[in-house]
DNA sequence: TTGTATGCGTTATCAT
DNA sequence: ATGATAACGCATACAA
């Protein structure tokens, strides 16, 4: 391994000058500069991630903080896309990514707790139970945060638009016909929260009455739940003309369901999805659905995380909504 | 931020000392070092993992290269399994994971350099081109590592059972009158190389005589290419009974295309697919496919690469296959 | 413009 | 059984 003191001794200049050098000081002159970036160039210099760490308490290392419960954390098209995005733009800045989790070794440890022991210079934090106290206390902490899909006092938050997004697909049905809509939920969060809230004060807008059976919980990213969900929907004497769905892929369990009793989409009944996976474009009918820009939302989130980073004096946390768009396909019917 | 120093002073013993015993080392009095401990455990006393690694050389730190093009990567189920198995596996020795890539900040560099970077202890390669130079450099090195579905001469791999696999399938449908069998492929890599041999002997074993246009190109984890291949198929004079695809995935291209046509499955064509991911059991009929045990891959794998780690003498390299189990469903007809 | 010296937190060697 | 000390590779305050 090829170090500055080698670099020093090779030059015969002393390893300041070579650290100045190479970290572009303009103490040093452009002539010698060179000259020393030439040798270490030759030499297969390659600087000591630790080494600088340990000296300038800067890791350059980003915590992941995503739970994978059933395993869907990463297979979900979502949030692996919010992590590629984040990554990308993480090394674009040169910070690598390091995943936290809450037992290394024998010793379990706090997020926090792992977090420091790794010197990361921040967090993302997505998909995970965000009233969990390990999770507040990483939050709370004087380590750089920034959280996806959920709001913490003063710490910069990235939104997907989850009343907006609602507030469109249920008008889009409405224009299209529909009055009795069904809406299958997922578990309880605040983005969940959301788009019920979003769902009643649209429909209530619109003068449509909703009754309770309408309102099915499901699991987010779990066809079989929305497929129970959906069997009790269409055992409904007063059936439903729209479903939609927690996301796409749970929509598959649906569409499972829906075929199995001979139903066709969307002559005998209308969907419509979230999210905007591939899958669900590939599939005839194609899935009308809100496509979230998953791809911008790693990307602001890495990019803020990395602003508060490098300017902790003047960085100002913010809740940054991401766009997305209606995706219309084939599968509501006009009536 | 409580050192080891810290802890030395407040005990009235040296740093040494203090070192030694939150170590385990013999060397310490019982009684002493249940002190320290305890004192170390009141004051929050967290190893700084970048000054140990400074000084033994070791990360505690495995490199993890999935190249994610077309960012299936980790959308991929099989993948983000054998990830989150890999990631479980080492988190219960202590070991962190840190994404390797090849362009961190403005500086490109191989994948070896990025490893070298960050001290990784060894490094898990997946789902990326092996005849990469980057890749071979890397595998070449004196960093331990790990290739998942490859084998480099005289390093550990993980192969799932491709052979094995195909034969049993195809031994299957045949089983159940089928004849006409076809073949959707993925794109050309050694384990799309082992498929389709096993496939081609297999048939030649049961007396099959395949025609060449019941052999399809597609690309893995991508419906379209498969809807494609499918859309040919049902196109041919001769149509096939059944159809093979790459993955469970792609299969969902070829369904919806099968359904465009209004054929019905398994009544009016056989489907197979492969992996046996979640959704593909959710579906309904039931995808017969092949199961691999992601779960296994990925715990055998850290497994194996942590053990190269720390007995760098006496390891030997080898080739470990892990077997896969035919899932029967409903999609192939007995005829 | 360049060099000297120090310390980041830890472990390891060698004394005691 | 415990302690003093050096060293890991780098960056920086300060001196020259």
């Amino acid at each position: 391994m090829v170090t500055i003191k080698d670099i020093s001794l090779r030059c015969g200049v002393s390893s300041a000058t070579v650290s100045k050098a190479l970290n572009g000081s303009k103490e040093i002159s452009e002539e010698t500069a060179e000259y020393i970036r030439k040798v270490a160039r030759e030499m297969g210099y390659l600087p000591n991630a630790t080494a600088r760490a340990l000296k300038t308490k800067r890791s350059n290392n980003l915590g992941v903080l995503f739970i994978d419960k059933t395993q869907s954390g990463l297979a979900h098209e979502y949030f692996s896309k919010i992590l590629n995005s984040f990554k990308v733009e993480a090394e674009r800045s040169g910070f690598d990514i390091t995943f936290i989790s809450c037992n290394l070794g024998q010793t379990r440890m706090t997020y926090l707790e792992h977090c420091r022991y790794r010197n990361c210079d921040g967090v993302v934090i997505a998909s995970v139970d965000f009233y969990d106290p390990s999770v507040i206390e990483l939050v709370q902490s004087d380590i750089p945060t920034v959280t996806i899909d959920h709001v913490f006092d003063n710490r910069t938050a990235i939104m997907s638009d989850n009343v907006s997004s609602v507030r469109e697909l249920v008008q889009h049905v409405y224009e299209y016909g529909h009055r009795k809509i069904a809406f299958i939920h997922g578990e309880d969060t605040s983005v969940t929260q959301k788009r019920l809230a979003s769902f009643f004060k649209t429909c209530e807008e619109l003068g449509l009455d909703i009754p309770e059976e309408y309102i099915k919980p499901a699991i987010y990213h779990d066809p079989e739940s929305s497929r129970i969900a959906t069997k009790e929907l269409l055992s409904l004497k007063e059936r439903p003309t729209c479903i939609l769905y927690p996301d796409d892929y749970s929509f598959l369990g649906g569409m499972s369901e829906i075929e199995k009793n001979g139903l066709q989409i969307p002559n005998d009944i209308s969907v419509v999805g979230y999210d905007g996976i591939n899958l669900a474009q590939v599939l005839r009918p194609r899935l009308t659905t809100w496509k979230q820009d998953a791809e911008a939302i790693g990307r602001e989130a890495a990019s803020q995380l990395i602003k508060s980073i490098e300017m902790p004096k003047t960085y100002i946390p913010q809740q940054i909504t991401i766009p997305g768009q209606l995706l219309i396909g084939n599968s509501v019917k006009k009536l």
